[in-house]
DNA sequence: TTCTGTGAATGCGTTCACAGCC
DNA sequence: GGCTGTGAACGCATTCACAGAA
């Protein structure tokens, strides 16, 4: 399999195309952009990204497939579901597909991000190079020690949560990112909604209750650990078991 | 994730084999239960642990998916792919719930984690308590600058990455994690891949090619925020646009 | 009666396979 | 010939709804 390196971040070229808001076909179309869709074309344009940097500037379903880690079916579906934008017998145009799907995905506004909880972790968001230059300004940072307080991380002061709810209100903060200790979690959550923040990323190991309206995405180190687990347990059980099929032997399992 | 499930085979159990390993029954179980489910298993493990802290000793379907942030069928359902370890008209036993969870899980094996890049992402790794005290100790830590090699952080000196296959092998590890820039990533996963571990859970972004046998993971910040960004589009878009169903207005959008 | 456990129904996402255009 | 775009088929996951145990 062609192993495209994958470069990492880098600055997004976008073409033209200013701040204009999406008109009604676009619109139309978000609405019907299954959620796994969504996720897959954040990587495509990351790898599309990658190809504008080295120059490329057409690619086939089956390339960008591969090196995005999918199947060129899906891949043209997922495309297909913003629109068609390819040449049949030819491809993509890498830098027509950039501008569309950043378009899609709202990155052509800003987004304003806070952090709340500034120990290890929130240090190493506040301090990751991908958000800026992709259009996630980290516009607050935030913790409950007060000899933090001031204290400028990753170039901007560190505020005490209690000021949460005015001054994300204030620079108009639409993604809120939680990674505090799990007991100050829903704490924190709850003022953040009622700044008005309607995303939220959380990496505190805790189901967080919010309304509706307000979308939360979790990333749980503990539970990408769990699974991990688990796929080991199922293998040594395999292996352990019976060979049913074509079934590797000596520790390395083939073909689940 | 690359693993594709095998279908309907009359799969042989065999009773017996070596004595610590799951029982067949188990192992049977394990193959069937579907990868979301999984990851579902994981959370309600740890809210039951936050029961049994709390001392409490019986649950309802209904109480734990609300504390999981699930429907309660679904709940059941999730449960029932493990077994039935309910009391019709009562409930679950919450420590019997737990114990059968990290059983399935593969929780009653230790299972050692490496972390490569010891940047602020790393250094948040190694200091996760959260890893340790449930069943995945970090067994080693690796990073490329000279400067680092022999610092401990978090208790655990830290390798170059020359040393990764070595290492990893001599210390049984099973769970390497990617915490690198990502330029660097594909080939410490090959490195880890050839020392034996099976299991990656990746922070860079970057779409690792992997052998098929191995799992790969993958956390990555730019696509969650992408994702949130894409909802804060499509809100902005139905609030502008047309009200299509029983959606509310001045700002606040009801109905995902 | 209460609440679990689970077949059956439904919905969603993925894959197939080929029509349509270059 | 090559490659995209997409309806249709398929398989997996979720939800429903009720039978059955305490």
């Amino acid at each position: 399999m062609a192993a495209q390196r994958g470069e990492g971040d880098g600055v997004v070229t976008r073409p033209g195309e200013t701040g204009t808001e999406a008109p009604a076909d676009v619109r139309e179309r978000a609405r019907a952009i299954p959620e796994a869709a969504v996720a897959r074309l954040a990587v495509y344009l990351r790898v599309l990204s990658g190809m504008v940097e080295q120059g490329v500037t057409t690619i086939s379903s089956e390339e960008l497939a591969g090196a995005a880690g999918v199947n060129s079916a899906k891949l043209r579906k997922d495309l297909s579901y913003i629109g068609s934008y390819g040449t049949r017998g030819v491809g993509y145009d890498v830098e027509v597909l950039v501008s569309h799907i950043e378009r899609i995905l709202g990155l052509t506004r800003k987004h304003s991000v806070a952090v709340v909880g500034i120990g290890n972790l929130g240090h190493a968001l506040a301090n990751y190079g991908g958000f800026p230059s992709r259009g996630f300004p980290v516009a607050a940072l935030f913790d409950i020690d007060p000899d933090l307080t001031g204290v400028p991380v990753g170039g901007i002061p560190v505020n005490h949560i209690d000021d949460i709810t005015t001054v994300c209100a204030e620079r108009e903060v639409s993604i809120g990112v939680i990674a505090t200790p799990p007991q100050a979690a829903q704490a924190v959550c709850d003022r953040l909604v009622s700044a008005g923040v309607q995303c939220i990323l959380n990496f505190a190991p805790v189901v967080l209750q919010v309304p509706d309206y307000v979308e939360v995405r979790k990333v749980d180190l503990a539970v990408e650990m769990q699974i991990l687990s688990f796929h080991v347990a199922r293998r040594a059980d395999e292996a352990a078991g019976d060979v049913v099929n074509g079934i590797g032997v000596d520790g390395v399992v083939i073909r689940p």
